[in-house]
DNA sequence: GGGTCTGAAAGCGTATACAATGATCGGCAT
DNA sequence: ATGCCGATCATTGTATACGCTTTCAGACCC
C-alpha cells in the first residue's frame, strides 16, 4: 500500500497542496478515526504498537490537534493507552480486562438474543449470512485480517437488530476489544468465532427461537474465551528473586 | 474581569495569576471534567443549556483547548451534544433513548446482582448503607442535587462491586445518563428511587440472597421507569398540517 | 569494566493566533 | 409596514508555536 498521504487529501475540492485549509472537516476526521481503529482491529497495528502524533499528522495530512482528538476518542473507547508523558500506543489488555469484556459480553449478547430473535427481518438475514459468508471465504484464503473484522462486525450488526442503541453500541465496543484480546491472547490459527457457529446461529434466529440460539451465544462466546491461551504475563517487575532462586 | 477562577487550585504550586504557565495538568483538567459532569448529574446545568467553550475557558482559567478536550469526552458519554457549528450543549434525551438506557440498566444491573451478592464485603454494606442514609436525609432536607447524586452513586457502587470494571462503567455511563433523563421527563417531588428502596436492597444483599435482589432491582428500575411521564414531544419538525388542520 | 551523571534531542501538553462558518441585526426595496 | 438581502459579529475549527518532561547517548568516575 501506499504509505504516505494515505487518502488523497482536499486536493479536488479546493486549492492545491496548501495543507493548512482545511478541507472538508467533520467527515475528514471519522475517516481518519475508521483507519485507525481499522488498523487495530485487523490487527494491523499490533498491542503495544506506538502511535506518535506526529508521524500520524504527517501520514494523514492533518495536523497533530486532530489526531489528538482521534487518539483520545480511542482512548476512551479503551482501544488505545494514553500515557501521560509518553504518548499513545495501542492497548494491550490484561487477563483481568480480558475476562471482564467476555463476561460483559456473554451477558449483555446473550441478553439480547430474544429481543434479535423477536424483531428480526428477512433483510436482516440476509445481512448475517452474508457476513457469515464472506467470513468464511476470507478464513479459507487466509486473510486473517478480514476475517476477524467481519467476525466482529458480524456481532455487532446482530446487537443492533435489537433496536437497542446504548446496548449495541457497548456491544461494538465490546467486540472492539476483543479483537484486542485475541491479538494478545490468541492462538494463531485458530482465531475467535468457529465459521460455522455464526451460520448456526443465523439458523436458530430464522426459527424464531429466541431461547436456543441465547443459548448458543453462550457457548460460542464461552467457546472463544476457552481458547484463549490466557498465560499472566507478569512483565512488570518480574520477580527475578523468585525465578532464579532454584 | 475577575474571573471568578472557580477552583483557586493552581496559585499554590506554581507563579501567582500568570495563567500561561501550565500548572499541574491531568489532575486540573480531571478536576474540571468532574465539575462539569456533577453540574450536570445534579441538574445545575439542565439539558439544552448552551456550553460555549470561551466561558467554560475562563471560569476555569483554562485554555479553550482543555476545555474542547473535556467536551469531547463529555460528548463521547452522551452527557453533552455537539453541533457541528453551534458548540456544545447539555444532553436532552429523546424517549427513545430513555428507554434504551432503562432497559440496558435492566438488563445489566440485574445480571449483575447474583455477583454482587456473592461478592459484597462488610466494608460495601457499611458504605451502600452510608449512602442510603444520605440519600434519605437529602431527601428529607429538599437538596434535590445532592439526593439525585448519591442515588447514581449508590448504583454505581454497586456495579462496582460485581469485579468487573468494563461493565461497572458502563452502569456508571448509564447513571449519568439518566439523571439526565429525569431532568426531561422526572416529575418534580417524585426524583428516581424510593428512599427505602436501597435500603430494602441492602437489606436482601446482606442476606447473600442474590435472587431477591435481583427481582427486586428489576422491580426498582421498572418503577423509576414508570414514574417518568414520557411526553412524545416532537418538537423536531413537528406536524404544523397535523395540528392545524382542523 | 561497569555504573551513573549530564547534556542534547525528541515528543507531548498547553496556549494562542487565524480562518471559516453560521447567526443576528440593520437597511433597502416593494 | 413588511419581507428579503447583505454586512457585521460571535463562536467554533484548525494549525502552529513554545515550554516542559522524559529519554538516550556519551563521558566521567569509581
Amino acid at each position: 500500500m501506499n504509505q504516505r498521504q494515505f487518502v488523497a487529501e482536499g486536493k479536488s475540492s479546493d486549492g492545491g497542496g496548501r495543507p493548512g485549509k482545511n478541507g472538508d472537516g467533520p467527515k475528514r476526521h471519522e475517516a481518519i478515526y475508521q483507519s485507525i481503529s481499522d488498523a487495530i482491529i485487523e490487527h494491523r497495528l499490533k498491542p503495544g504498537a506506538r502511535l506518535r502524533e506526529d508521524a500520524l499528522a504527517e501520514v494523514f495530512g492533518v495536523s497533530r490537534t486532530g489526531i489528538r482528538k482521534i487518539l483520545q476518542r480511542l482512548a476512551l473507547e479503551q482501544l488505545v493507552t494514553l500515557t501521560p508523558r509518553r504518548g499513545a500506543s495501542v492497548t494491550r489488555p490484561t487477563a483481568d480486562e480480558a475476562k471482564d469484556v467476555f463476561d460483559a459480553r456473554l451477558m449483555v449478547e446473550c441478553g439480547l438474543m430474544p429481543e434479535i430473535a423477536r424483531r428480526i427481518t428477512a433483510e436482516d438475514l440476509a445481512a448475517l449470512r452474508d457476513m457469515a459468508t464472506r467470513e468464511r471465504q476470507a478464513l479459507r484464503s487466509g486473510e486473517q485480517s478480514t476475517a476477524i473484522r467481519l467476525s466482529a462486525d458480524f456481532h455487532t450488526r446482530l446487537a443492533s437488530i435489537s433496536g437497542n442503541a446504548t446496548l449495541a453500541d457497548f456491544v461494538e465496543r465490546l467486540c472492539s476489544r476483543s479483537s484486542l484480546i485475541l491479538a494478545v491472547y490468541g492462538n494463531a490459527g485458530h482465531l475467535g468465532c468457529e465459521s460455522h457457529d455464526h451460520d448456526d446461529l443465523i439458523g436458530y434466529l430464522e426459527a424464531g427461537n429466541g431461547e436456543r440460539a441465547e443459548a448458543f451465544m453462550g457457548r460460542h462466546l464461552k467457546a472463544i474465551e476457552a481458547s484463549l491461551s490466557i498465560h499472566v504475563e507478569e512483565d512488570e517487575a518480574p520477580d527475578l528473586f523468585e525465578i532464579f532462586s532454584g
